[in-house]
DNA sequence: TTGAAAGCGATACCAT
DNA sequence: ATGGTATCGCTTTCAA
């Protein structure tokens, strides 16, 4: 007894050609019926419909695409792993696009020659995708020419350019809003942990909300010392060391701390359970992103709408395909306080 | 004066014909250098190689996917936000896959139609991918017949099916593991919180835990009240409702709680939070799956290597693409207990 | 070693 | 309203 074939279907593939034979029309009327246009007699577009049904036909994309000159696919450059907020935002911006039929390819970038390459990549012929959304990562001029001369449209997430159409938030007011809310509650001696500015990737976010820290810090007529100051890897266990050197000089300890990014305001929420720190008695934390897990830890923070970026991001990116002009050069969200459990008076 | 314009290339796009014309060459040669296929004289790959330079060149995917019949791309079918594993499952598969020169697309799928639909579209003719992972989500026998059918290499992570490659855990070892773990630090009255095995997706690792909890239990004589066996929507707030209820009637309190996911667990830590209950002094609380955040707020869980399963999915699926016979039609990964600060001895 | 030409599977224009 | 055909940009025979 032979053994039973799991394949059912050994024919040659179905295409077009197929469906149009057996449908009886040529194929540019099953093309038509494809795509909706109009001119097709409604018996007609009947049979064919039916003829697709039963052949389980659907379009080849790649061949579509060749066709067309669109791919119905867009990429998605993302620091992946180095920024958790990244996953939400591309949550948002992924669903936004599945929504509209597109295809999103992922492009997860964690050392700048992947970075480099990729973008450099994906500005040129060759590539797939009709259009391309970057988070995070701040483009040079070189790179978005390329892109333009490409003719694909690019949105920023999270970053900034002036030829390109870009959904942020205001990282200098945001820094503010975090210092203005531990002066509120009374604190005087306020402390700054974030990125280095001179990151692979060219972030930039962690210096502005210094910026806007130190301005309102100086609007109370504050000056922090230098060594309130600490800047390096945007990483959680090098933040938790950053916030160990606060401790050691004779440095007058600050009753709070301002962490400019919550991956990094984790860190420092281990290291100073880790010094057995009472918080928020001994010691007030607030970080800048609301990711997830903030609300997990009870974390203040300064909330921006990961989420809602990604979409705003995505509908930008249809605009722009749509060739509709961007309503926008500049989107930015509006950024608010999320208080909780990490914050309170000095003692 | 003029305005410069913005468009430094307003040409024709370069095709491999326009290398082939200015290096003088044919385009099958311009075609054989770029896959470095044998038989070209060195002189006329250096003049090729440099003319492709010159212009910048890359040739097109979506040409090249037409006429060969594969497209470099790899589908990956992730519960994107029910499952922060799934997260760092396809951050290990996106990594290895790059490495591979593949493209990932990403199809999040939220709904149990969107399941549906991104399954048999992905099987179908027409889809642009070579092959699919599929993440968390068990295909029905009609969805894996379909990609059998397309001759596309299909592996499973986190799920499993009789004639698919698959990446899994022994999830009742698993629940055994964490209940052993409670056991031995002499805890009985064990309680068991997890998620509903009527869910949509057919996910059922929740209810395999379960097993290897009442198992181990039994083992020492122990049968849990059927009241201890809380189960729902995998959601974290759900799970802090189902904790509650363990409270309600005049139920003997139990001493430890085993929650099927670190979704839940923290779900959990809140509720228990929330009734002034410390931990683990007054409660011992174990997870499932060891994502980042468990370990951010120190909870002890059953671990299993996420981003290790990406990584083992993506080899599995370029050996199917490279037309190896599969390793092993079942590969199942190790688990162990990271014991944190949510477990002691019961008071 | 190399060039010419036939597909790959769609779309879109041109007749009819 | 519909069929035929050129076209998209590449790979891959087939001759030379």
């Amino acid at each position: 007894m032979e053994a039973v074939p799991i394949v059912t279907n050994p024919s040659r593939p179905v295409t077009i050609a197929t469906v149009a034979r057996r449908a009886g029309v040529g194929v540019g009327t099953v093309s038509r019926v494809l795509n909706g246009a109009p001119g097709v007699a409604e018996k007609t577009r009947t049979r064919v419909l039916e003829t697709i049904r039963e052949l389980d036909y659907a379009p080849s994309q790649l061949a579509r695409g060749l066709s067309t000159g669109r791919s119905s696919s867009v990429a998605a450059v993302v620091p992946f792993l180095t920024h958790p907020s990244a996953v939400e935002r591309l949550r948002g911006f992924v669903r936004a696009l599945t929504a509209a039929r597109y295809d999103v390819t992922l492009h997860d970038v964690e050392l700048r020659e992947q970075r480099d390459d990729r973008l450099r990549a994906l500005a040129g012929p060759g590539s797939t995708s009709d259009a391309a959304v970057i988070v995070s990562l701040p483009p040079t001029d070189d790179e978005v020419q390329r892109f333009l001369d490409a003719g694909k449209p690019v949105i920023l997430l999270d970053a900034q350019h002036p030829l390109l159409p870009s959904v942020v938030i205001d990282d200098v007011a945001g820094g503010g809003l975090a210092a203005r809310h531990l002066l509120a509650l009374g604190h005087r001696r306020i402390a700054f942990i974030g990125d280095t500015p001179a990151n692979p990737y060219g972030f930039t976010s962690s210096v502005n909300r210094r910026t806007g820290y130190l301005d309102a810090l100086a609007e109370h007529g504050i000056t922090p010392p230098p060594a309130y100051i600490k800047e390096g890897e945007h990483d959680r266990l090098v933040a938790a060391r950053l916030f160990d050197e606060l401790f050691q000089d004779g440095l007058e300890r600050p009753t709070a701390v301002f962490v400019a990014s919550d991956t990094q305001a984790l860190g420092v929420l281990g290291a100073a359970r880790a010094r057995g720190l009472r918080i928020p008695d001994q010691l007030s934390v607030i970080g800048f992103d609301d990711i997830e897990t903030a609300e997990l830890v009870g974390l203040t923070t300064v909330r921006q709408p990961l989420e809602e970026s990604g979409r705003r991001a995505a509908q930008l990116l249809l605009d722009a395909l749509s060739g509709r002009p961007p309503e926008a050069a500049l989107e930015t969200l509006d950024l608010t306080v999320s208080v909780r459990q990490t914050t309170a008076p000095p003692a």
